[in-house]
DNA sequence: GCTCTGCAAAGAGGA
């Protein structure tokens, strides 16, 4: 049982007398159903009473097991015994924040600031991780501390560590483990399963337990421990596993691996600890400390096992929970933790240094004091925006992770975030430990691509057993699926659906597995420029100067024939002092410039930094440097990610440090999406130039991730066409690059002359985006026609198709996102189109809605490509078909920004067909002038 | 009410 609402009103704590002593009680009204309800009235006793000074009106607030009395006709609530309080469920909390908060509250705060550098105890402590999770599923000891040592090749190699004093650290560490391991399975039946993700829905806590045995959560700690009680943060950290563990009402179903990595079983008897009196915890908690040697005994106790097991009781879970609940709260509230929240000692904190400087920069209060002068208000002020943007992007995600329980099996698949009854086809463990699960592929869409991390369930990614897991491969697509199908003549199955995890499942169920990573990395970025960046840089990011170029570097240079705005392009980046923005609506010859300027800047001996969101930007500007004869090139990016054909440039992080580093440092163009460009090995380098692609995509911390790493920076893109995908509507949604350009105009060049479009289908555009700017190269471009297409005859187009921007009102229904009969004349209009002469691959269909795509993509002829606009940015096709899908009006956000129908309309080279409602159209001016347009 | 690409995450330590 438990009561959940809104804080509607925080009383003051006061002191009453109960038959037990004076004790301090605070009362508060909570309203039910998300502040819908009447409210009703909680009162707080010791200690949940401290949450007078964390909490607000509008918090959301979660009681469990509480007592219930009437009072006047009243039912009121109060904490018992065996209550937790929980401030803001929905906020997931990660456990090592929770670790963090309690040895200092600042010391979390700087840790979501800081990145992690790259340094060795760090490095050394994933390694030892991965092989103790290794040994847990029966693999051999050197063989799996071979194979870590050599995938942390390049790493190492920035340490300068050879791999053989690196395996001789991790064995030291790793042979403690596997003798206390050996001891165990001596005497006793074990029962063991590695790491294990907990997502918990009542506590609002995530994170990932290192191993649990028996149902006992077990954290591993590469350190030293001669005393005889584990770490206090440590133990911290193993109780926040403990309450995910009994939410998750399953301690006895861990999955039996033999330590020996025999016969292994699911076990799956339904749980029965969620009995009538609520979900029971693990009572005890293992830690192991690896640097425990046989030789170091206790100092107290003599014992020299690495273990240490402790009691966990219904307070100290309580007291963990009340230290959620203060992360929380702060993270709601946008407070910045000072230190006096706790009773840290700073003189003997590692981070006293950082901490102080932190605080002396941003002007913050700390206990521990301050260092230095702060930088411009205006910069604190920015920081300030930037990261409460950031943190309503995070709820956002938090958001997501809710969906997994609010939301029905169905649900998640009909908002294609999950793929639901697949049918399990075996399961089989790898070389590595690892396991690759199998199941029968399906029709199904969803987000979930080759290469991403979901969970994999047998039915529920949180309340069954669930693993994060890694997509090998997913079938094959409908499409690929029916041209298949032609081409033999008889029905053929999907591909298989295969992942990797790290213990076994019957694959039932796959989910889109959220995560904060973006916006972590976002954190870190802006607060590096802000704290990092020179002041050079600062004052043309914060407007205080003009951007600078020094002309002399490129008199009497031409670098571009018969193109003026591409030639200036690249002057104004060879002598940028500080940055260049090149502005390149579609067909501009956007790429083919970046590459020039790239070229160029090699050539003057320039290492650059190439840079965008997507890795398909990366790549497609890789091809361009390729094409002009450059390939001295390291690409930085997982397997999946980089393309087939750019794959020789990838840099691998497995093998030889010396050799990985040499790679990493000898090539003069370095490659990687914007995210990349937060991790720690990207973070190590530095550039003369960052070269940006598809700028105009990027949020301005994404941005800043590529910029912050060079001297000055190109950013080329353009900001009619689509804007950053955000979740939330802030400052986020609005690029640097607008920014800028619209900030410094001297500083910006537009490509003008574009080799796409056909007049008539530019005009538009041209029109409605680009002051009227935007032209054809030449009269080849201008005058192109299908007829000049080998074996296209214009005349065998069916009269309302005739023009090369054609309107078709089919009259149909919008259902939802769908409609089907529109998708039917779509199917009409592009068989209408082949018939004329037409290749498939030049036809393209483009719809709003990912629902109208699949229905379309159900009726299309094959070899015609079916998208959304999203996903045709950067690619165009002879002939473009556009459905809009509104019917009646043009309800609905993706009709708001019109920049998306700038990128779908300026796909078209030859041919542009518009599909849809003429009323619908009618009903918004922009609208109704691309329909006059159109007809 | 939509569009959607990236990312393993958690990893050490002292008086």
């Amino acid at each position: 049982m438990t009561v959940r609402g809104v804080v509607s009103e925080v009383g003051e704590p006061k002191t009453v007398s109960t038959r037990y002593g004076d004790r301090e009680l605070l009362e508060l009204s909570l309203r039910p159903d998300g502040g819908r309800g009447d409210p009703v009235t909680v009162t707080l006793w010791p200690k949940w009473t401290e949450l007078a000074e964390w909490i607000d009106p509008g918090m959301d607030l979660l009681v469990t097991d509480p007592e219930e009395e009437e009072w006047n006709g009243e039912t009121r609530y109060s904490t018992s015994k065996e209550s937790f309080v929980v401030v803001e469920p929905s906020y997931l909390v990660n456990v090592t924040d929770v670790r963090a908060w309690v040895q200092c509250p600042r010391m979390y705060y700087l840790g979501n600031l800081t990145a992690t550098p790259l340094n060795y105890p760090v490095v050394k402590g994933t390694l030892v991780h991965e092989v103790f999770g290794d040994l847990l599923r029966g693999r051999d000891l050197d063989e799996a501390i071979e194979d870590h040592v050599a995938d942390a090749g390049l790493e190492l190699g920035l340490l300068g560590r050879t791999a053989d004093e690196v395996a001789g650290d991790v064995r030291e560490n790793a042979r403690a483990v596997e003798n206390w391991l050996s001891q165990g399975a001596l005497g006793q039946e074990d029962d063991w399963r590695s790491e294990r993700t907990l997502i918990g829905e009542r506590f609002g806590l995530k994170g990932r337990a290192d191993a649990i045995r028996r149902g006992v959560p077990v954290e591993l700690k590469t350190g030293k421990n001669l005393k005889k009680e584990p770490r206090f943060q440590d133990k911290v950290q193993a109780a926040c596993y403990a309450l995910l563990l009994g939410e998750y009402g399953d301690e006895g179903r861990t999955t039996g691996v033999a330590a020996d990595g025999g016969e292994t079983t699911a076990a799956t008897e339904p749980s029965e600890s969620e009995s009538d009196d609520g979900p029971t915890y693990p009572d005890t908690g293992t830690l192991l400390y690896t640097k425990n040697s046989v030789l170091d005994r206790h100092e107290e106790t003599g014992d020299l096992s690495p273990a240490k097991d402790f009691t966990i009781g219904r307070g100290f879970l309580q007291y963990v929970v009340r230290q959620r609940n203060q992360i929380a709260a702060t993270a709601v509230r946008g407070d910045v933790p000072t230190g006096y929240e706790s009773g840290a000692k700073c003189e003997y904190c590692f981070e006293q240094d950082t901490c102080m400087v932190v605080a002396g920069r941003l002007d913050e209060e700390s206990k521990a004091g301050q260092i230095g002068t702060p930088v411009p208000e205006e910069e604190r002020e920015y920081l300030r925006e930037t990261f409460a943007a950031i943190e309503e992007e995070r709820r956002s995600v938090h958001r997501e992770y809710a969906k997994l329980w609010e939301q029905t099996a169905e649900e998640r698949a009909d908002d294609d975030r999950a793929l639901i009854d697949l049918e399990p086809l075996g399961q089989h463990q790898r070389e590595d430990g690892r396991w690759e699960l199998r199941a029968k592929g399906t029709d199904a869409v969803s987000k979930i691509r080759e290469g991403d991390v979901v969970l994999a369930s047998d039915g529920h990614p949180t309340r069954g057993v669930a693993e994060l897991a890694r997509v090998v491969e997913l079938g094959r697509s409908s499409a690929e699926q029916r041209s298949a199908e032609t081409s033999t003549g008889e029905r053929s199955d999907p591909g298989d659906i295969v992942v990797t995890t790290d213990e076994p499942v019957d694959l039932r169920r796959l989910d889109v597995y959220p995560s904060e990573f973006t916006v972590d990395r976002m954190l870190t970025t802006v607060h590096d420029a802000v704290l990092k960046g020179s002041q050079d840089r600062k004052d043309v990011l914060f407007g205080r100067r003009d951007p600078a170029f020094d002309e002399s570097r490129a008199a009497g240079e031409t670098f571009i024939d018969n193109n003026a705005a591409q030639d200036e392009a690249v002057r104004l980046a060879v002598t940028a002092e500080d940055c260049t923005i090149v502005q390149g609506p579609p067909g501009t010859g956007k790429t083919y410039t970046l590459a020039r300027t790239v070229r160029e800047l090699v050539d003057r001996g320039e290492r650059v930094l190439l840079s965008a969101f997507t890795n398909r930007a990366v790549d497609n500007a890789l091809e361009a440097l390729v094409d002009q004869g450059h390939d001295d090139i390291v690409r930085v990016g997982t397997e999946s990610g980089v393309r087939d054909d750019m794959l020789r440039f990838r840099l691998s992080k497995r093998g030889d440090p010396d050799e990985r580093v040499a790679e990493l440092n000898g090539a003069s163009v370095v490659a990687a999406t914007t995210a990349s460009c937060g991790s720690r090995i990207v973070q190590s380098l530095d550039f003369d130039t960052a070269v940006v692609d598809e700028a105009g995509q990027l949020t301005e911390p994404g941005t800043l991730a590529a910029v912050n790493l060079a001297d000055r920076f190109v950013l080329v893109g353009d900001h009619q066409q689509l804007p950053p995908v955000v979740r939330s509507e802030n400052e986020l949604s609005q690029s640097l690059f607008q920014r800028l350009i619209e900030e410094y105009p001297d500083a910006s060049v537009l490509l003008d002359r574009q080799y796409r479009m056909s007049q008539r289908i530019q005009w538009f555009s041209s029109q409605e985006f680009y002051d009227g700017q935007l032209r054809p190269a030449g009269p080849d471009v201008a005058g192109r026609r299908l007829d000049d297409l080998p074996g296209v005859s214009e005349d065998a187009l069916p009269p309302e198709l005739a023009n090369p921007v054609s309107f078709v009102d089919p009259s149909g229904h919008r259902e939802g996102n769908t409609n089907p009969v529109e998708a039917d004349r779509v199917r009409e209009v592009v068989q209408s189109y082949l018939d004329a002469g037409l290749a498939p691959d030049d036809v393209g269909v483009i719809a709003p809605f990912r629902a109208q795509v699949s229905e379309i993509q159900r009726r299309a002829p094959e070899g015609v490509a079916v998208d959304t606009v999203d996903r045709f940015q950067g690619s165009d096709k002879e002939v473009i078909v556009l459905s809009t899908v509104a019917t009646g009006d043009l309800d609905g956000p993706i009709f708001e920004d019109h920049r998306r129908m700038n990128v779908a309309l300026t796909r078209a080279k030859r041919g542009l067909c518009l599909v849809g409602d003429e009323r619908a159209l009618s009903s918004e001016p922009f609208y109704g002038r691309l329909l006059e347009w159109a007809r």
